[in-house]
DNA sequence: TTAACATATGAACAAAGGCTCATATGAATG
DNA sequence: CATTCATATGAGCCTTTGTTCATATGTTAA
């Protein structure tokens, strides 16, 4: 989460890569292509939250079953703290969305994108242990 | 990355939610829904090193073209210390692959998993802000 | 209202992570 | 071989993050 880069590049480029190592042209035009700042860290949000193992696993037993807080805790043997404190982390990251009936909370996952976020997530690393390539 | 899990139920169950509290065929249920915790932890790793700043920006730029450190160093404005430290992560991830030609290291995205997950990210991220739903 | 329970949250602490600085490695060139 | 340049890496520093513990909030039932 730096992504700061407003320090004046001409002092950069001395410093770093004299003139003639780089390749103008690539670096102009990529440049161009760049998403935007904002969405760039949105992006970078979105996915250090889907980056925790507990969070994960939360994750994993939502894609199978909408289920309120006491049950998490219990499929992952987690602290209700710790669970809460995830699923705050989710809600705010909108990877899950809650609803309210009686006591309890239900939580769910908040669209389909991350659903295949997850599922593709799976695949690539259950492809790379298994063969290498596809 | 947490996911330890391994104290005894039994004295969970007491502490923190009583027996009438949770649906215990769900929870049955999607206990052996759950992915191995091998699986688990190498997504969450798969998606932790997707989620930071700076190297979603040099994803970012490689989704558009192979570009050598001092290139990413120059798109990036930042430190060539930094680029390289963020694409060993990548590299370890198994999310960049490089191939080395003379000087020059040049860095591209390790398989097809990867670009679509970042799509997504995009799509998720710019829906999202746009309009709410879909 | 009081008690019991499900969930949320704040503080504190330990661990992980990203950056910079200095330096190492390794390739090309004189 | 010595130099130069591109890249990599280790140490140190500071920030972020995940967990636990204690407690707050809010809901249901007695």
């Amino acid at each position: 989460m730096n992504v700061d880069a407003q320090k004046p590049m001409t002092e950069n480029r001395s410093e770093i890569c004299l003139e003639q190592c780089f390749h103008p042209e690539t670096v102009e035009r990529v440049s161009g292509f760049m998403a935007s700042r904002e969405d760039l860290l949105a992006v970078a949000e979105l996915f250090k939250a889907l980056g925790d193992g507990s969070r994960m696993s939360i994750l994993n037993a939502l894609l199978c079953s909408e289920l309120c807080v006491c049950d998490l805790t219990m499929i992952l043997k987690m602290t209700q703290s710790a669970v809460s404190h995830q699923l705050r982390v989710l809600r705010g990251a909108k990877i899950v969305k809650s609803r309210k009936e009686g006591k309890n909370v239900y939580y769910s996952l908040d669209d389909p994108h991350i659903a295949m976020l997850i599922e593709t997530g799976f695949e690539h690393v259950r492809e790379e242990r298994g063969g290498g390539d596809v």
